[in-house]
DNA sequence: GTTTGTTGCGAACATTTGTACCGCTGGCGG
DNA sequence: CCGCCAGCGGTACAAATGTTCGCAACAAAC
């Protein structure tokens, strides 16, 4: 009995979720008992109980719409980054986002993902060019605008000669640069500082497709 | 006259948001009467009207508690997942959460990363035996638990006779099981039902550590 | 002064909504 | 077979709550 929810008690939960995504108000009971095609009120009732019970919701008793889902309670700041394109074989960024593309599609991450740049940008990853990288196809990495990087940051780095851009590991090493891919059993990869251009920093990635 | 609001609608506003930031949901026309002072409830409504107007808030008539303040269309919630444990080699996962452990580690997420579930929870990855998974050591996965699934779904499994619990993808194929790693040069694993046991559905990872 | 529009007040009304109560059912241990 | 009980259904009630209407005070416009 103190196994898994209750099919029941998984549906009113993820109802009361989308409930607050699509409005910005929780749901009545009447509101759930529709959702989640429940013949009465009082089931509902019994089940929102039970789901107080273990913690996975609070209520506020005799007061209408009073359903908190905890830990999703705490409004943090929210930040929405641009998508400034797709970074794939080729392609050259415009690194700094002087001016925001038209209808640029957009991302939300929380503040952990940005490590605090208030400037980041994101960049969609086309193709499986950086598998090494443990990136794939459609993911999406969370980059900070600029020029420089210390050894061992990771990069977006587009070489001049190869005419491409990736994400690589970059280290300084004597007269050369060495680009790194993460994965420790690929290859590195040499080259001159000056067919190197340094993009942005990654600051953290998002996988969206598996 | 479109300059300032009066100072009993700006008392409003303020009220309002103040009550949405301490308990979770919006305030009753009545919460905001006494909150502010005001002596009817009519004055409150007349007063709701005018800020409505000015789009500065959003009602929904006829329902309770229905008050959603400005950038309430982009303000989303972060959602706070609990990380239950680690995942690596060994080590089954109490899926279930149904007790949290004591100072347990907390994530914040937003909710596309967790699709809408209400009770997703988090594990670390530790060691880099899933490399092939595109996960490396310190990332996290948000699961939901679940222990069942589809084909082709991303989850966490134990494999009992091995006693390790790994992310695979995972397809009935006749009277086995076949768990495919995501990189696709590396080789499925072929199992009997009997053996593994589904702890959870891959919703999206973060990448921590690089 | 009269009119008009805004704002405030109070009360009454109709819904919405949380909760309680009663009964039914199906599994389970004795 | 019997009792127990979690879970479900249906209903009713009362509290919570949004809405409406009439009236008054006040200021600006006429």
């Amino acid at each position: 009995m103190a196994e898994g929810l209750s099919d029941k008690q998984q549906r009113i939960l993820d109802f009361v979720g989308a409930f607050l995504t699509e409005h910005d108000y929780p749901p009545s009971i009447r509101d759930i008992q529709q959702g989640c095609d429940i013949s009465s009120t009082s089931v509902v009732d019994y089940n929102l109980k039970r789901l107080e019970e273990r913690g996975l919701i609070h209520r506020d008793r005799e007061i209408s719409r009073a359903i908190q889902l905890p830990g999703s309670g705490t409004r943090r700041r929210i930040l929405t980054v641009p998508v400034l394109g797709k970074i794939a074989a080729g392609l050259p960024i415009p690194t700094p986002p002087e001016v925001l593309p038209e209808g640029y599609e957009e991302v939300e991450v929380t503040e952990d993902q940005t490590r605090g740049r208030a400037n980041a940008f994101a960049l969609r990853v086309e193709g499986t060019s950086m598998i090494d990288a443990l990136i794939n196809d459609g993911d999406l990495v969370i980059l900070e605008p600029t020029n420089s990087c210390d050894d061992g940051d990771m990069v977006a780095v587009w070489l001049k000669a190869e005419n491409e851009t990736t994400l690589k590991k970059f280290f300084h090493e004597g007269s050369r640069i060495r680009l790194q891919p993460m994965n420790s059993t690929m290859q590195p990869f040499y080259t001159s500082p000056d067919n190197v251009e340094v993009q942005g920093k990654v600051l953290s990635s998002i996988r969206s497709a598996w």
